[in-house]
RNA sequence: GCCGCUAUCGUCUAGGGGACUAGGACGCCGGAUUCUCAGUCCGGAAACCGGGGUUCGAAUCCCCGUAGCGGUACCA
C-alpha cells in the first residue's frame, strides 16, 4: 500500500508552509517516507501528460471566464458546462479544459462512506492549466498519484466533491484509480472548519501551549474515531494496533480543548521524570528565557527534585514553572497579592510562623517526614487547625497561596532557605502588617 | 442557485431491528479526602433534529423536510 496523506490547509503552499507542517509532524513523532513534491520539479512531467489529452481531444483549449460560465449555465439549466474548442492562434493564450462526458456517473470509492456517485451531465468541464501552461490542483494531483504509484489517498472530507474531478483526470489519462477515505473535518467551538482565529487550532500551537505529543495523538484519535469497548485513553502502540478505517465517523467533530487538557494531565502524570524535566526545560527556552537560564542553573538534583513534587499538579507543561518557580528564584513577600496575604496572615500568625521556623530547624533528618512531624507536633501544641500553620508558611516560602505540598516544598527548598524566607516573612509582619500580633516574642 | 456529505447528552462518542429504563469519557452540579490548588473516590442532572413510512417491534432500514458543513476559482 502506497497512501498519500493530504493536507487541507487552503494557504498556499510555500517553502517555509511545508517546512513548519514537517516540523509538526516531527514533534508528533509521526513518521513519513517521503516529504512533499516540488510542484516546480514536476511542471515538465505535468506539461507532458496535458499535452496527451489536448493531442487526444480529451482536454482543450477555452478561453472562458468564471462569470461567463456562469452565465452559460442559466441559459442551460441542468447541464453543467462544455466549452468549445479554440484552434489556433485564439488557442495559444487561452486555458485548458478537460472534457467531461456527457453520459454516466463518476464514482467515488471511499472506504468510509462507500460508493458516492457524481453525474458527469451535471460537472462543468473542469480548468486544469492555466493560459501560461502551468496546472491546476485537481490535475497535478492526479498525475502525481499515478505516477506515484498512489493506492490509498487519506484526505479531508472538502476534497469530496474535487475527487470526480480527478478521477475524471485519471480516466482520461487512462490511468487506474487510487482507493480512497475521506475524513470528517474538525471544527472550532463555533461549529466552523477549525482555523487559526480558534486559538491552538494547529499543532504548531499545541506544542507551544505545553501538549505532549503523546496525548495530542491519543485525543485526535478520538475524534471521528473511537474503539469497540470506548476506551478513551489509549497508548500510540494500542491506537496503531486497534485502528481500523471503518470505525472513523462521518461527521465533523468540534475540538474540544477542555477535554485534550484533560488527557494532558493524565500522560504528564505518567511521564516519566526525566522526559519531564526535558519537556520544562523546552518549554521554558521557548516561553521565558529567564526561567529556562534560572533552571539550568540548579543542580540535577534540584531539577529532579522540583519535578517530582509538581508531577501530580499541573495538565499542560506550561503550568509547571509557575508553581515551582520559587525554588529557583527569590519570591519576594511584598509582591504577594495584598488580598492572599490579607486572607492567610491573620493575628497570630507572626508567632506561629516563628515556632514554625524553630520547628523546621530542628527537624533531624531534614527529610519530608521528620519535617511534617515537627510541624504536625507545632499543630498539636498550639491547638489550632493545620491550615493556621501550613498556609503562611506556604505564603512566606513560595509567595503564593498555590504550591505543591508544602512539607516536599519545606524539604525541596532546603533548610536554610526555608529558614531564612520564614524569618523574612516574620520581619514583614512586625510592619503592622494585618499579620501583626500582640505577642511580643 | 446547483452538486455532495452529515445529523445520539453542552462536547467527543458507544449503538448496526428486540439485550435501551439509550452506555462511557470530558465538562458541569453535589458529597468525601488532603496543608492550598490540582488529583483521587462516590453520587447527580443531561441526548436519539422533525414528519412520514417499512416491521409484531425502529436510535438503528427507506423517503421527505430542516439544519450544519463542504465544493461549485485560470486556489490548494
Amino acid at each position: 500500500m502506497v497512501l498519500r496523506i493530504e493536507d487541507t490547509d487552503r494557504e498556499r503552499s510555500t517553502p517555509e508552509n511545508f517546512e513548519q507542517i514537517l516540523d509538526a509532524l516531527r514533534w508528533l513523532e509521526l513518521d513519513w517516507d517521503e516529504g512533499p513534491i516540488s510542484q516546480h520539479e514536476r511542471a515538465p512531467r505535468h506539461r507532458e501528460r496535458l499535452e496527451e489529452l489536448l493531442e487526444s481531444g480529451s482536454a482543450y483549449h477555452d478561453a472562458t471566464t468564471g462569470a461567463e460560465v456562469q452565465e452559460w449555465r442559466k441559459e442551460n439549466p441542468g447541464r453543467g458546462y462544455r466549452g468549445e474548442p479554440l484552434t489556433g492562434a485564439a488557442a495559444a493564450g487561452a486555458a485548458v479544459r478537460l472534457r467531461v462526458p456527457d453520459e454516466g456517473e463518476t464514482v467515488v470509492p471511499d472506504a468510509i462512506r462507500g460508493e458516492i456517485s457524481f453525474r458527469n451531465d451535471l460537472q462543468d468541464d473542469p480548468v486544469i492549466a492555466r493560459a501560461d501552461g502551468s496546472v491546476l490542483y485537481n490535475f497535478a494531483v492526479a498525475v502525481d498519484d499515478a505516477d506515484m504509484g498512489i493506492t490509498d489517498v487519506i484526505r479531508g472530507d472538502d476534497h469530496l466533491s474535487n475527487t470526480p474531478r480527478q478521477l475524471l483526470v485519471l480516466e482520461a489519462l487512462g490511468e487506474a484509480a487510487p482507493r480512497y477515505a475521506h475524513l470528517p473535518l474538525l471544527h472550532g467551538p463555533d461549529g466552523k472548519k477549525l482555523s487559526k482565529r480558534h486559538g491552538a487550532a494547529s499543532v504548531q500551537e499545541l506544542r507551544e501551549a505545553g501538549f505532549l505529543p503523546a496525548a495530542v495523538r491519543n485525543y485526535l484519535a478520538l475524534l471521528g474515531w473511537g474503539a469497540e469497548d470506548d476506551e478513551t485513553i489509549l497508548s500510540t502502540e494500542e491506537l496503531v494496533r486497534r485502528f481500523s478505517i471503518d470505525r472513523v465517523g462521518r461527521a465533523a467533530a468540534i475540538f474540544d480543548e477542555r477535554k485534550l487538557r484533560w488527557l494532558n494531565g493524565r500522560y504528564m502524570r505518567e511521564e516519566p521524570l526525566d522526559r519531564y524535566e526535558a519537556e520544562l526545560a523546552a518549554d521554558l527556552e521557548r516561553n521565558d528565557p529567564a526561567a529556562a537560564s534560572a533552571f539550568a542553573a540548579a543542580t540535577p538534583e534540584a531539577r529532579r527534585e522540583a519535578c517530582e513534587i509538581v508531577r501530580d499538579k499541573a495538565q499542560t507543561v506550561t503550568e509547571v514553572w509557575p508553581l515551582i518557580a520559587f525554588l529557583f528564584t527569590e519570591p519576594r513577600i511584598g509582591d504577594v497579592d495584598p488580598k492572599v496575604f490579607r486572607k492567610v496572615m491573620k493575628p497570630g500568625t507572626r508567632s506561629l510562623l516563628r515556632k514554625a521556623a524553630a520547628a523546621v530547624a530542628a527537624a533531624e533528618p531534614f527529610d519530608t517526614a521528620t519535617v511534617e512531624k515537627g510541624l504536625r507536633e507545632l499543630i498539636e501544641v498550639e491547638d489550632v487547625s493545620a491550615a493556621k500553620i501550613l498556609q503562611p508558611i506556604r505564603v512566606a516560602i513560595t509567595g503564593s497561596n498555590v504550591s505543591p505540598g508544602i512539607f516536599e516544598s519545606l524539604v525541596a527548598l532546603g533548610r536554610e532557605r526555608s529558614i531564612a524566607r520564614l524569618e523574612r516573612a516574620i520581619g514583614h509582619l512586625g510592619d503592622g502588617l494585618p499579620g501583626d500580633d500582640t505577642d511580643p516574642g
